[in-house]
This record gives structure tokens, sequence and C-alpha cells, in this order.
DNA sequence: CGCAACAGTTTTCAT
DNA sequence: AACTGTTGCG
């Protein structure tokens, strides 16, 4: 059977995992474990060697990404099209469910997909006609909310509480469901929830999926959250075969409804699931994998698994403990220099930090060292200001009842109708239980609007009426083309000055060539053009821009890191109340899932892999002496290369505020350095921060590994330096 | 309506 | 510190 072309390149448990025969599997896939060779060779057997048809086969994944690299590798590997087969999002599938059976699940055909920059908006209008106050019902906590509720497969009437707040809260998602329906919207969240709720109540259109995926394979499962993993449930019916992909100890989106408990519940469910573990790591050197290792072994309820390699041990993990961030950047600009200089490749490096703010600092170091980067993360294309502008006036085109499109762009650009008038369409509408559309345009034909602001609204609605009527053969390019001259957004952006204004007049002409571009997707030709690449535009938001091609350091955050890898990796920021971050500090659930992202970044590593951490660190404006991460006295000693302190910072370079002088001075009048190590009798080791005075008398501050940070006097506190 | 001053906010992210 | 969004004024 190891002579099977499909599996003859595999370790056993992978190619046991291929091979298996048709029952329920769980693979307990570790990072750099070749999860994904897994599940596309399995796939690809699944069809070549028994004989599915790829119409049978439904695989669904995380992002749109992770979706079509599946779908490449499986045709490459089989050499033909698997374009019948199901690959896609939770998001994606459900989208395709709900359009096929939108009579069904009470929707109209031209519904639209709400963002949720436009969902926040839309939550943030009703608390405000709902006389609710804004500071003490924030949109962002509300769309929270309700995005929870949904999540757990909660509708606004199942929900029974005697909280007077979430009695409140639960108002606004029924104003706000009744107003999205009234519109023919539906969020993210929606799509789930209304699937899932056709496939439970439609004993026809469940049987007819049941019977049609014979297997189900599930990417990422740990990253389920409750109404995914129910929609899995009922796909499976008696006899249909799901196999689920994932890692418990790459969990780290508790905080946005996945259940790790998922994992377990599975096998709860299917008592004959087969479980198998890819222990062995093609990625990291024995050094990484060992530190990480140690680190994940700290959290409780593992399923277990410990990551081994056949390969060597590489060289230990670099440690730098910088006396501020602007050190910290400067010291990591230094070692990727090296780096290039031994003919490294930038794209090979990746810089990884908790949060985004902290990716200034490190800019602002690569700027200043010429060296060119990357950021991962940043607005994507469809959700730009002027392409959502945009947007609207195709969605109003294709769906008059979109409330969220007419509210961002009835005055955009100015047309004269002011807050006034827009307040008494709004309170038509709500009285009347209509569109916005509708509403205005009652107003006009009543003639209860004042003449300026009748003709300016009138003129509206002639715009969009008249926009469709004439495109109505038009090409999808040729549409938008239209659109956005006719609606001044064009001109507007042009009439505008600066840069900025000129990459959004670009941006406009992109999303010409993007819907010229656009070819559908067969699988929804019942479509019209127009709404399958509105659907398209609010499911795959598009890569954000950036010169992919240059070679170039990447920054991103630990969370976006994850599936990546790279020859070396930077963990930057490795303190307490950074990483882990202090909102994750109390609770102890959090705390692991802070440790989960610690171990996704630290094997991101291939060969290289330096933490550095910060003694001082200015965070939104204000200073913070944070202690060493707890996690780096999780890895081994032995596995850690402390870079020394000494060495790297007596001679600081001018960058940045940080003080030149300031280390001679302080030495002279303390007899230590700013970033010197030193021990102390009582609070063991630290690092000289900052002094006051000179002579004996002078105190100085130092940030002790153990005890945090405090001032001594230097005559009294007997430090020495440190020789750790 | 448009501008300017002011106040308030800030994890992590895909869909 | 930097950004957003709101408010108040001309």
């Amino acid at each position: 059977m190891s002579t099977h072309p499909l599996i003859s390149g595999l370790n056993e448990k992978q190619a046991t995992a291929v091979s298996a025969d048709d029952r329920p599997m769980l693979v307990l896939a570790g990072a750099g474990s070749g999860k994904t060779r897994v599940l596309v060779h399995r796939i690809a057997w699944l069809i070549q060697e028994r004989r599915y048809s790829p119409y049978s086969i439904l695989a669904v994944t995380f992002t749109n990404k992770a979706a079509s690299e599946m779908r490449g590798r499986v045709e490459q590997l089989l050499g033909s099209s698997v374009r019948n087969m199901w690959i896609g999002t939770f998001h994606g599938l459900a989208h395709r469910l709900l359009r096929a059976h939108y009579m069904d699940v009470g929707l109209p055909q031209n519904f639209q997909i709400l963002d949720s920059d436009d969902q926040q908006r839309l939550v943030k209008r009703l608390i405000k006609s709902m006389n609710l106050d804004e500071k003490r019902w924030p949109a962002k906590q509300a769309q929270w909310y309700i995005n929870g509720k949904k999540d757990e497969g909660l509708r606004a009437q199942h929900i029974e509480t005697f909280d007077p707040t979430e009695q409140t809260l639960k108002q606004i998602y029924e104003a706000y469901q009744e107003s999205c329906d009234r519109a023919g919207l539906v969020d993210f969240a929606e799509l789930l929830l209304r699937a899932h709720e056709l496939l439970r109540d439609n004993k026809t259109v469940r049987e007819h999926y049941q019977k049609r995926f014979r297997h189900i394979l599930v990417d990422e499962f740990q990253d389920t959250n409750s109404i995914q993993y129910a929609w899995i449930r009922l796909l499976s019916g008696q006899d249909n075969i799901v196999t689920i992909v994932g890692d418990d100890d790459q969990s780290i989106y508790g905080w946005r409804g996945a259940r790790v408990e998922n994992i377990q519940q599975f096998l709860d469910d299917y008592p004959a699931a087969m479980t198998i573990r890819l222990e062995q790591n093609y990625r990291s050197t024995g050094n990484i994998l060992r530190a990480a290792n140690s680190v994940i072994a700290n959290n409780s309820d593992r399923l277990g698994k410990d990551l081994w390699t056949e390969g060597n041990e590489g060289e230990p993990i670099s440690l730098y403990a910088a006396f501020n961030e602007m050190d910290e950047a400067r010291y990591i600009v230094g070692r990727i220099e090296e780096w290039r200089d031994q003919g490294g490749a930038l794209q090979d490096v990746a810089l990884l930090y908790r949060s985004n703010a902290q990716s200034r600092v490190l800019e602002e170091a690569l700027l200043h060292a010429r060296l060119p980067y990357r950021i991962y993360g940043g607005l994507r294309f469809f959700e730009r200001q002027e392409i959502k502008d945009a947007l609207a006036y195709l969605r109003l085109v294709s769906n008059r009842d979109d409330d969220a499109a007419i509210e961002r762009v009835i005055n955009t650009p100015t047309r004269g109708i002011g807050n006034r008038t827009l307040d008494i369409i709004r309170q038509t509408a709500r009285e009347q239980k209509k569109s916005l559309w509708q509403a205005a345009t009652q107003l006009v034909d009543e003639k209860q609007l004042a003449g300026r602001a009748r003709n300016a609204v009138a003129s509206f609605i002639e715009l969009i009426n008249t926009t469709d009527d004439e495109t109505e053969d038009f090409t999808l390019g040729r549409l938008s083309n239209e659109v956005i001259s006719r609606s001044g957004l064009l001109a507007m952006y042009e009439a505008e000055k600066g840069e900025k204004a000129e990459t959004r007049v670009e941006n406009l002409k992109e999303l010409v060539s993007a819907c010229e571009n656009f070819t559908q997707d067969e699988t929804e030709e019942d479509l019209t053009p127009l709404n399958a690449f509105l659907a398209h535009a609010a499911l795959e938001a598009g890569e954000e821009q950036a010169d992919e091609y240059q070679d170039a350091v990447q920054l991103m955050t630990l969370h976006s890191a994850k599936g990546l890898e790279f020859p070396m990796v930077f963990m930057t920021g490795v303190e307490e109340g950074v990483f882990p971050s202090q909102q994750s500090m109390d609770e102890p659930g959090r705390l692991e899932e802070e440790r989960r992202l610690c171990y996704v970044g630290m094997t991101r590593a291939m060969q290289k892999l330096v933490i550095t951490y910060a003694e001082q660190r200015r965070i939104y404006g204000q200073d913070f002496f944070h202690k060493v991460s707890r996690f780096i006295s999780e890895m081994p000693a032995d596995a850690l290369h402390e870079v020394r302190l000494q060495t790297q910072v007596q001679k600081p370079t001018s960058y940045g505020r940080f003080n030149t002088g300031a280390s001679h001075e302080a030495f002279e009048q303390t007899g230590f350095s700013l970033g010197q190590r030193v021990r102390h009798a009582k609070f063991g080791d630290g690092t000289v921060l900052n002094y006051e005075g000179t002579g004996p008398q002078s105190r100085i501050q130092i940030n002790f590994d153990q005890v945090g940070t405090k001032w001594l006097v230097v005559a009294y506190a007997k430090l020495e330096p440190s020789v750790s």
C-alpha cells in the first residue's frame, strides 16, 4: 500500500489518515505536521481510489484563501478539475444554500450581505432611533451581543432574561432583525443561522444534502462555533462520513465564539470515530519544538500531543531584553540586516506582535533602515470607504429597500439632503414600517417635504431609477462605470486634493476593472451578475493591496500568522500585560488561549526564532514597566540564549526618542548604566531603567524580573552586576 | 453645508 | 499618540 502514488511520500500516520476506511475520523494535526497535505491527499484518494464523485464531497474551511488553495492542490494532484465539488467557507456554503432556497427561508431573491461595518452602522442608527443613550449602549457592544447570540443559534424571541441590561440588548436585537428583514439584508452570523434553520426545519432540503454529501471534511475544526458544529451535525445523517482536522493547541479564537470543546463533542457524538495524531513536525528545529512543547505543556485539558522532528537541534532561541520599544525595534533591525547580509531573503523574515498598535515602532525602525516591509491585515479592498460607497449605489440598483446602502449614500456626495430631511424620512419609515426608500418616495409623492429638500430627494430617487432603467443590458463593468460617474462619486473624489484622494480615484477605477474581470461561479448562475458580484465583494473582502512580489519583511499579528511559516521569526513584546495581554490575565481560560497563541507564534519559525521584550514600553502615550512574560520562564533555559544587554545597550544609537547620553551620565552618577542587568540580594535579577540624583545618595529604578519595578538608593541597595 | 475644535477610544479576526 | 466621530459655529 505504501507504493500508491497518493501516499508514497507520506509518513505512516499521514498515510493511515489518507487511506482510512469510511468511518468518522479525527485528525489531531500538530503545527507543521502536514495537515493540509493530508486533507488534500485524502480528498484525492476518495475520488481516485474510492471512486467517489467530487459532487458527493463537501470540504469546509475558514478562509477563502484556504478553500481556493485546497481546491487547487486537489486538482493538481488529480490532474483534473473538481469544479462540482463543494469546497468553501462555512459562510460561502451557507450563502449558496440560502440563494438556492431563498423562498424556503423567507428571503427576497436579491437579498444582500451586510458586512460588520454596515452592521455596526445599522445598529447605531437603531439605538439612536430607540432613544437610548448612545453612551450607555455602544453600538459595538450591541453588535457583539447580537452576533454572539446568533452564533449560539438564538433568535431574540428565544432569549429569556430578567436582567434589565440584557432586556434592552434583546430589544435592540429584535429591532435590528426586523430592520434587516424589511431591507432584505443578511449579516454574516445570519447566513449561518438561517442556513441552519433551513436544514433543521426542512426535511426535504436536509435529506437532499445528506444524500448528496457522502463525505464531509472540516478543516481547522478547533475554530468552529456552536452553530457551525450544529450545521455539520445536520448535514451528516445516518451514514455520511465526517472527517475533522484540527489542533486543540492552536485554538486561538475562543473570544469570537470558537469552541475547542467541539472536538471532544465530536468524539462523543461519533463514538465510532478513529483518532489519528500527526506529531511529526517538518518545519521547525529541535530547539524550537522543545521550547514550544514545554510552554504548551502548562495548559490543562489538552487532548495531548508532542511534536518531534527528525531534523537537527538548530541554534538556540535568542532572547533579547530591550530597554524600551525603540531599542527592541533597533535590535530587530540589526538582526534582520545581519540575516540579509548573510544572503537571507527579507520575505523569509516575519515580525509577530500581539496587537496591531505595536507595529508602528517596528515600521519606523524598518523605514529608517530602508528595509522594505509588508503589513498583513490592513484595510482590504472592498472595505475601503470609496469602494463601499460605490457598492452601496450598486446595491440600491439591485434592491431599493437596502436601508444600510441608502443611509450610506443618500447624501454622498452631498446633494442637499441634510440631517433634518433624513430624520423625517427615517421617522416616516419607522412609523409605517417601511424601508427608507419607500418612505422617501412617499414623502416626495405626497409633497410632504419642503421645496428644496423635496427636489433633492426626488432627484436622488430619479438618479437610482434611471441608472437602473438605462443600464439594464449593460455589462457589470459598464454598469459600475456608469454608477461611479452618474452618482458623482468619482467627481467628488477627483475634486479632493492630496495623495489620499488620488488613491481613492484609482481604487474606484480599480473597482470598474474588478467588475469587468469578474467571472461568476457556475454554481451561482441563477443569480444576476450584479448580485453575484455584490455577494463576492461582501464574502471575500479581497486581498489588501500590497506589493506582494517585492522582497519584504512580513509584519503581522500573532493571530494572522496562524497557518504560515517563516525561516526567521521575531516574536516581539513578550511581556506580562502585553503578551499575555492584560485583559486575559484574570481569566484562566483566556490565559490558556494566550499560551496557545504563544505556541502558535513559536511554531511558525523554521530555523531561527528570536524573542524580544522591553523593560519599558509606551502604550497609548503612557509608560509601562512590564515584567518578562511568564511564557519565557516556561521555556527550557537550555533552549534559550540570552543576548547580553551590556554589549547591546551601552552604546545606543541616537534613534527616535532614545537619549544617547543618558547611559554614560547614569553610569558616572550611580556606577550602573541604563539597561544593565543587576542582582539584588532580596529582589533577585533586574534591569536598570532610570536614575535620579548624584553620588551615593542617588536613587536608581530597577525592573526586577520577579517583583517588578522599584526605586532603590544606590548606597544601601548593595547591587551587583548580574552575571546570569 | 462645511469646517474646525473637541472628546472619547483603543486586543486578537474571518466571514 | 493617533485616530475616529461628534458638536458647534459661521
